[in-house]
DNA sequence: CTTTAATTTCTGAAATTAGAGAAATTGGGT
DNA sequence: ACCCAATTTCTCTAATTTCAGAAATTAAAG
């Protein structure tokens, strides 16, 4: 039932992706049931997850939980069990993209928004040190241009997405005015 | 000579970057004395850093040096004083860039390295379930592969930069096949 | 070379976060 | 409706991280 846990390779990935994850403001426990469930091929229940990870089945609950909220993870019901099963994304771009989704709406999302807010309540004193309106405002249309972006191009198939990441740089030549000689536009 | 100190969406700004910092692996004071030198419009001592932000002197320290270690902050020598001073970078595709890649530097490029060598030493088990060895492959290969991208595209020209974020998913027009229709949406 | 300002390193305390176990709740099966 | 497996919530403890102050080190100025 478990030499998986005793193959070393599978240890190795799942600590490091624990911490990992501490280095990304992740609970190290979520991480490794991530890198846990990743890594099997056929849905675990939470007893099955404590056992395997050595973890309280209260964490467990509350680990899933997150992972969940991430959409990286989603209960499977199993023929003839009653308990809840867990499976997890093996498509690593849909991985990636979920997981930038919800950060940004936790994040980035509220960053932009109270910048917006504190932007336009400097609007017009003239008093105060220009400098400072134009850094907030130039940080917060920076992080607006940064999501905006981003919300386009998750939007993209896979394939394309794909093809993109593989253009790389070579991408440029598609610019109008090309990487050559360009426009002074926003930083 | 701290009035910068009493304006409320200055402090806002500062609290809320201090808070973002913890949300992503950064320690809160570091992130507030980048976001406070993010704000000044000229270069700051460490002693000057303490008393606006009501931190220890040590730890100061210390923050200025994680700063300076992914090089978003920079010493600057001022006319007449003895004290080392320090500046931010205004520029925020520069700071991004930076961060990216001083975290690439010590935490992704690292994890390839590992997941390269797990990968290699899995090879050729035909007894361990073989779905192991495929996932840790492609999680290699998958990171691999932004990285490779991040490497590529941080070269462009900043302006080049900014214009392929304009244009957004409309890039994909320029991919063979690439413009075919989004991805239905399942979050 | 000596003095002293400036900075860094070290150490222990405070605060925060993670995690275990117990208690409470939910929900399927009969 | 009742029972009992499964899950979640709650509470207390352990571990970690943050941070202040002291001590040590570095280096500028005379």
């Amino acid at each position: 039932m478990s030499a998986f846990m005793d193959i070393t390779e599978v240890r190795s990935f799942i600590l490091h992706w624990g911490e990992m994850g501490t280095q990304w403001g992740v609970n190290r426990s979520v991480a490794q049931m991530h890198a846990l469930l990743y890594l099997s091929d056929r849905p675990l229940h939470a007893e099955e997850i404590c056992t395997r990870l050595g973890l309280a089945r209260s964490n467990v609950s509350n680990g899933l939980k997150e992972l969940q909220s991430y959409r990286i993870i989603r209960r499977v019901h199993v023929e003839g069990d009653r308990r809840d099963h867990f499976v997890a994304d093996t498509d690593l771009w849909d991985m990636l993209m979920k997981i930038a989704a919800e950060r940004k709406r936790r994040e980035i999302d509220p960053t932009i928004q109270l910048l917006g807010e504190l932007a336009e309540s400097l609007d017009g004193r003239t008093q105060l040190p220009p400098h400072i309106h134009e850094r907030i405002g130039r940080m917060h249309e920076f992080l607006g241009t940064l999501t905006n972006w981003y919300d386009d191009v998750r939007r993209l198939p896979r394939p394309t997405l794909v093809a993109l990441m593989k253009l790389g740089g070579r991408i440029a030549r598609f610019i109008p005015g090309g990487k050559t000689k360009p426009s002074a536009d926003t930083d």
